[in-house]
Order: C-alpha cells, then structure tokens, then sequence
DNA sequence: AGGAAAATGTTAGAAAACGAACATACTCGT
DNA sequence: ACGAGTATGTTCGTTTTCTAACATTTTCCT
C-alpha cells in the first residue's frame, strides 16, 4: 500500500534543511505538539527527513522528541533562534562528554550527579534495569530522575538556589557527611592549574564535601572551561581520578592535567 | 496469577477522577503536550486511564488527543473556560481550605509544607514580597516555589518516593532535627479520635519530625479524611493547633476534635 | 567536471501505543 | 446491606510509529 504519492510542490515552501528545522521549531512552538506526518505534509519531506530533524532538535535542546511527532521542550521558554543555534554546537560536546562519561558508571554503588547540563544529559545515559542510587541536588537532574523508573533518588536537601537551580549550604554539606559515594560527576565553571573552580561559596562548600566523601572523583568539563575564570576554589586536581572533555582541549592543558596524575578522557564531538 | 494486589493507598496526589482530568488539562496547557506515559506515573493510574480521560477531555473540546498523549487544541480557541471553572469547582473545597490556611500564615518565622494537594494549592497565597521561609519536602511544591520570586526555599532532602512525589526517610528526619519550624501545615490520609494517619512508614516517621519541631501544627484536611482508613498513625489530636476543614464535616467529629483541644475551622465551599 | 560528504528517500523488522473486551473495585442511592 | 452503574486495571491483538541499514539524490569543494 505504499504507493509513491507524487508530491508537486516541489520549491516553494522552504528549501533548505535549516528553513525547514526552524519551520519546525516555529510550528511546534506556537502549537505545543506536531505530529511528525503533520509536518512531512507540509513540508513536503518524508516522515523520516523530519524524524531526523526533530532528533536534531532535541539534541540541541530546542524541542521535545515524542512518539509520534515533536513537542515544546518541557520547561522554559526558546528563545532566538541564533541563541539556539550556539547552544546546539555547545550541546553536542556536551552530549559527547556525557556519553563517555556513561562508560564510567560503575556497576554498584551509589553515584552523586553535580548541577549543571552536562550531569542533566548523562541522566539520558543511566540504566533503566538495575536500581541504580543516584544522589543530587540539581533540581533538574531530580525532575528528570522522578520521572524514569528503577533509579533510587536521594535528593540532598538544603537552600535553594534559582541562579544553578539547586540546593546548597550548611543542610547540603551536614547531609553529604552522612554519605559514601562511590562515584562523583563533577561539574565546575573553571580549571586551571591550581584546581577546579566555581562561582559561589555555598556552591563551592557543597562541591568540597561531595569530593571529600567519593572514592572516585570525574570532573565533566567542555574545553571552554579550561579557559574560562571563576572565584571560588573547589579542589586541586590531584583530587580528581579523571577529566571528560572535548577536543577543544590544548596539548599544553591537557598534559598540566596528566601531570597532576588525571587521566583525561577526550572525546570526538562527532 | 489472579491474586488481591495490595497496593491500595494511591491517594495523595489526586483522589477523584475530577480532579485527575483537571490536572491533565492543567498540564497539557502548561506544557503544550504531555505524553500519555508521563500522565499516567504523575497521577498513579494506568495508561488506559489515561487514554479514557484524554477522549473525554478531547470530546469536551478542551484538549486534543494526539498519538502518544495530549496537546493543548489547535491555534487558540482555548474556550475551555465552561471546562476550567466546572475543573475548578471539584478542587473547590482543597482550594478553600487552602485560602483559609492563608489566613493563617505567620508573619513571621519558618512555615512548613508538608506533601499533597492541598499543601500545593497553598502555594499560591503565600505572600510574594518578603522572603518568607519555606520548608518542604514535597517535590511539586518545590517546583512551584522555584518558579516564584522572593522565597526562601528549603529542601529536605531524602530519598525519593514516587507514590508521594516527595522525599522521606531517615535522612529528611535528620535534616528536620536540625530546624525550627513556627508553622506547620500538615496533611494526612485519615483522622480519627486517635489522631492523624497516613499511608507509609516513611511518611510517618517524617510527618512525625515536622510535628516535633513546629511550633503550632495545622491539619489541613478535606471532610472525606474523616472517614477514610490508613495505617500508619504519626500523631494524637493534641498535637495539633488547628484543623482546617469542609463543610462535610459531621458535628459529632467536630465536637470529638474540639474536646481534644483542637481549633477548627471549617470554611464554606462555596 | 569529478568525487567526497551530506542529505534524503525507501524498506523491513522492532518497538510503542492504541482499542476492545473482560474482570475487578469503587460509588451511590435505596 | 444491597445492587446498579461507574471507574479502573489487565490482556491481547491491531495499528502506528520508530530505528537501522542501504539506495539515491543533492551539495560542495577543488
């Protein structure tokens, strides 16, 4: 039954792939869901062209892939389209970062995801079968850990935070104390030669006792953060096992790294 | 395989069917598109469920009924206004009690909100201009307060329970122990001359702590709590300040709280 | 042009969602 | 307390969508 329905409007509606992904992204937009048959008619594409933008499109953050079409990402709100544009290659080396970082799981024991969208992504990458215990205090990484199945959340309490969207201070460090993880996803803002650095006290507080209480510390950091500069010193390095990064990473910093006995993990962003 | 599944205590997060197909159209105009999946964990009803609401609802007008789950009705016509205020009169009696609980927030000092519906609705009349302490460990009470401004939020921590959609256990009495609460408002599965009860261990040992550290402790408690059955007992009358309650309240249960030295309030569903 | 790389279409098998029918549990009025 | 009507969960077969792999077209670079 799948005879081939010659489509005649050929040109016309947008004829590149990028016109065609922000179409998408508009439609889905101002209309919360398309169905992906919804979108090949009108675009005059087949289902599986737009199967692969929408899967794009989600990469980058910018939407929702559902069975049967794209939705409106679930919360806030998109905004230029050039913004977006600049998330989705930043978003890809995250991705990667995640992914690798996957392969570091180990396969017992608690594991403790850090704020920040990289630890968010690798939530995509947990097992699905096994009960794994995974603490946090990103609120994101909680919403999204509350709604898959056979994951054991324990959520550290404490301030909460709307600037990292997470919990932190006193509370967070006293119930940390209480804890031994086997694995720490760690994020940061910045790492140098001297440490690893983040923006804030209580951040940096919360990040210290979560390292002091690991028996393996991965810090996933893009290569920006190598360049990048924030205040608050959470560590030195010698206190990190190993170092996910992309291959924006310089030979210089990546060897400082091994020298202080890191094992850096690079990975190709596709 | 035909045996009784034990597994009754569903209740917590929306009792009637009402009120679940309110919910569904609430989150569906939220997020423009909700899968049926995700609809069904949220609510604690099977996909068929789901799937029979999301038809009713689609045949009211109100929603559209999509492969994979719900959307919000094409471009606008959202004169789903018959439908939101027919929704909102079944919460209508949760709503009251959360109005009347308002009433009596402190000026100031520490309030904490306990898990469930009503406890959520509350949300709304807090006050949004003076950095009012909040303490909860209910995670869709997190989520609304993250949204607001001018709030200080405190999570407690623990592990996570997706039949409450809240955090209990052993590590949120610890962080409790550390705090003074002024106001508690506390809710429950049932009450009776003998106290207060809810469903779980968990729950109870938590609820437990909350009362223990509150100044003053509210029930906020819909009439129908008066004659529902749970097992788990977390407190006597004594221990509570106030009732705040429906107008389906019978007068024997009334005069059997007051001559435990409770206040009661009842308010009128309109 | 020529050829490599990317984009798109096609197909078939796998996975997910759907709908009907039945069994069980709950509600409500008498 | 009882029975009718409603609501919900479960199973199973059907329909739809998805994924992966390959074929074809288009684009782009030299």
């Amino acid at each position: 039954m799948t005879s081939i329905t010659v489509e005649p409007y050929h040109l016309e509606v947008g004829s590149s792939s990028e016109e065609r992904r922000a179409k998408i992204v508009e439609l889905t937009e101002n209309h919360g869901f398309c169905t992906t048959a919804e979108l090949a008619r009108i675009m005059g594409v087949s289902d599986m062209t737009i199967r692969r933008d929408i899967r794009k499109l989600e990469t980058a953050g910018v939407l929702r892939s559902v069975h049967g079409g794209a939705a409106k990402p679930r919360s806030g709100t998109l905004e230029g389209t050039a913004l977006a544009e600049r998330a989705q290659h930043m978003v890809e080396a995250k991705r990667a970062i995640a992914e690798a970082a996957a392969q570091c799981l180990p396969a017992d024991g608690a594991v403790a995801l850090d704020t920040g969208t990289t630890t968010l992504l690798l939530v995509d990458y947990l097992p699905r079968d096994r009960g794994t215990q995974v603490i946090t205090s990103s609120l994101p990484v909680i919403n999204a850990l509350s709604e898959i199945g056979d994951v054991e959340l324990t959520c550290l309490g404490g301030t909460f935070h709307a600037r990292s969207l997470s919990f932190a201070g006193p509370a967070t460090v006293a119930a940390i104390a209480e804890l031994r993880i086997h694995t720490l996803f760690l994020s940061a803002m910045s790492v140098d030669a001297s440490g690893v650095y983040c923006g804030t006290e209580h951040d940096a507080i919360t990040k210290r006792e979560l390292v002091r209480v690991s028996d393996e510390v991965i810090l996933l950091a893009d290569s920006t953060k190598f360049t990048a500069s924030a205040m608050m010193r959470v560590c030195p390095l010698r206190a990190l096992s190993k170092v996910i990064t992309d291959e924006g990473l310089s030979s210089e910093r990546r060897s400082l790294l091994e020298k202080a006995g890191v094992e850096v993990i690079v990975c190709r962003t596709a």
